[in-house]
DNA sequence: GGAAATTTTGAAAATGAATTTCATTTTCCT
DNA sequence: AGGAAAATGAAATTCATTTTCAAAATTTCC
């Protein structure tokens, strides 16, 4: 049986750590409690992950460390590319765990929320195709696919509103506050 | 030689205000002097443009025209179909003008934030069999490629920092305040 | 035309995520 | 240990967006 190689994102999170910790030492900037607790949890929760997210895990054991210093940490986690940013259409900066040779795009549920990763070559050459026959050079995309998944089906629920008469107006349409 | 169909997009300004007209009528909302300067400013200027920057646009003939009767007339336009708003990097809200059938996406230079919009019915293809390969049910996607325009070039300016040593820091990488 | 009903308007306030400030504490180096 | 530099956390600030509210405008109905 051939020996697969580990696919280039899954590298451990003490050698994670380790590349934090060079990272650290090469631009004057200090290991702290907090940074590692911090880093830890963000490692292993993995995924898609607000500040906030990450601040009220770890707040339950550690009430000491405040959402500043997630905060923070998470923005150094992303100088040091462990991390990247990402924001969806709900307009919160999600982190998630990055290696460095690591690319791909995402689906979104619009019903649960889940989100799924996809990486697909073609998709990517032709992403360069287009830019250059428009004289452009690409250093970034964004490619985000929005629907529903498997288990929330079709989402037929939320049909367009109907307008109203005069004497039975449309039901106000409120905003929900969802930034 | 042959007549040229116009492309769907293209439809006047006149009967994008009468279809305004109609949306109102229908759900019992009101003709207003404001929302017909908004309206027109907005189609006739075009492109993808804030609500700040046609409040400033419409403010120096009409001074009387608040900020928020453009961003409530902006979202009015929304929900008549008669225009989109789109999240681009800088987390701004922009609009533009949009006819029922038309979709495309954007290429963004970073050098001089200029909007190129593309269409390309392959990709737009390759997207459904990912999404359906993963088994989603796609309503919606986000397609945005960041670069540089012929005009900017390869975008070689600001390099990577570089680390400092102890006694000779690295420059304070202040965040320029872009949200 | 004119009053009543309903919607719209604009200023100001509220919201909320993201970011900065600042006084104090901690880390790192010798 | 001692001193310099960086990190921390609470609070304040920023800033686009959204809501509130009292006054004004539009539409409907007689
Ligand atoms: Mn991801
Ligand atoms: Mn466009
Ligand atoms: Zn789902
Ligand atoms: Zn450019």
């Amino acid at each position: 049986m051939p020996k697969r190689r580990k696919p280039a994102g899954a590298r451990g999170i003490s050698e994670k750590k380790e590349l934090l910790n060079t990272f650290l030492k090469e631009w004057g900037l200090k290991s702290t409690r907090q940074r590692d607790i911090i880093v830890t949890e963000f490692l292993k929760t993995g995924g898609h992950i607000t500040a906030e997210d990450i601040y009220r895990k770890i707040s339950k054991k550690h009430q000491d460390i405040g959402f500043t210093t997630v905060y923070r940490t998470l923005k150094l986690l992303v100088k040091s590319r462990l991390a990247t940013e990402r924001v969806f259409a709900d307009n919160l900066t999600r982190y998630e765990p990055l290696s460095a040779e690591d690319h791909h795009d995402h689906l979104i549920c619009l019903g649960c929320g889940s989100i799924t990763e996809f990486e697909n070559a073609r998709m990517e050459r032709l992403q360069e195709k287009i830019a250059r026959e428009s004289g452009f050079n690409t250093v970034a995309h964004k490619m985000e696919l929005y629907g529903y998944c498997g288990r929330c089906g079709s989402g037929s629920r939320g049909g367009k509103k109907q307008p109203g008469t005069k004497k039975n107006a449309p039901a106000p349409q409120k905003n929900r506050n969802n930034r």
